[in-house]
DNA sequence: GGCTAATGTAGACAGCGTTAACATAAGGGC
DNA sequence: GCCCTTATGTTAACGCTGTCTACATTAGCC
């Protein structure tokens, strides 16, 4: 039905797998992520509505695999802001949480599959394996910190968790801003600045 | 079919908007999140499947009061917390900070039911007022803190805003621990803590 | 050139939220 | 005490969803 016989294309996609990812990530960029369902990824790529299980044994599957795109489109952004960014030490870490929030809020339902679904680690290897890389990069800049002496000597990798978890705080109370009459939005962006501000005042030496 | 005609049942029930509450919070704790079904919320009361839509114009309508529910409770455990704290005023904060983390470690999908749905507060407005009265509890110590002379005579409301971003991201960053290579549940509860304390440094006197 | 495995299709199933039409009971006005 | 309005509960259906099974088509290797 949602596969016309069209002449044109031919009876076999060629890259089925990466047509899904694209077409959810589409879907969740344009209608948010309760609008992913199986079907409409289908019929956006004008194939069956059972083709997708020949590539994913799942929806979980998919969003799996959307979700670990999403990661590795972060890991980018985070690595790109820091390069860019020139300055101290502490402000190329500082321009990496921005860009950390930066994306979160620029993508907020991509943001929600991340982190929101759950999959775990035993699940899903793969996903786990590129949100450590993620989370690489902030290690990577404390690391740097710690060398250059601008932040404390203590265990970096919970430095890190501390930052992240502040950042990933801000980020989602960002996203659903439920008690809007607490916070809003131009509020929340002063917001990223005041708690990483604080937060990293506490991390430095 | 689901609603038997017992003879002990009487065909009204007489209180089905709190049991419809009720059963839905019993769910979310049991099953989670996303074994809410109007359909298991009905059976389990012993009603037909419509039946809730006599008090609910939608699923979300009944999601939405249990999420409100969940504030309740929250701002209940935070008072509680503080009043049974002794010592000073920042340990007082600190224990209502450390009640609501331990509140969304201990009822996870509730608090994603609370946070992470969309409900805007146009659509839910009583949603929003509970939700500002719980973070009204830690505007309150934050007050005190100030008055004592303990915390910085900053805007009071956007400490309060920083801090509770900063539980907020240690509790889903527990509660969806994604990237699980990172973080492990013991470590999380550690995480909890300097975060805290973190945060709490930077706005103390 | 033909066989095997990979890939795509068609059709069905149960479970979901939701609605419309109908059944029952509660409560107030006479 | 009766009746009528209204609130509440039931039944049956609709369309949508994820998923499975049987079948069709094609690619790739011998």
């Amino acid at each position: 039905m949602a596969a016309k016989p069209d002449a044109d294309r031919p009876y076999h996609h060629g890259d089925l797998h990466n047509a899904c990812v694209k077409a959810a990530l589409a879907l969740v960029r344009d209608a948010g992520l309760k609008a992913i369902t199986l079907r409409g990824v289908a019929e956006r790529i004008g194939v069956s509505r059972s083709a997708p299980y020949r590539h994913f044994s799942s929806k979980r599957d998919l969003l799996a695999a959307s979700a670990e795109h999403g990661f590795v489109e972060l890991t980018r952004q985070l690595r790109e802001a820091i390069e860019n960014s020139g300055g101290s030490d502490i402000d190329r870490l500082y321009a990496g949480i921005a860009a950390y929030a930066s994306f979160g809020a620029s993508n907020p339902d991509l943001y929600r599959l991340m982190f929101g679904s759950d999959m775990t680690e035993d699940e899903y290897p793969a996903l786990a394996e590129v949100g450590a890389q993620a989370f690489e990069v902030l290690l990577e800049g404390l690391r740097e910190c710690q060398a250059s002496g601008s932040v404390k000597p203590d265990d970096p990798h919970e430095q890190a968790v501390t930052i992240w978890s502040a950042a990933h705080g801000v980020v989602n109370l960002y996203i659903d801003s439920k008690p809007s009459r607490v916070l809003d939005t131009t509020a929340l962006l002063d917001n990223v600045h005041r708690v990483l501000a604080t937060i990293l005042r506490g991390v430095a030496a």
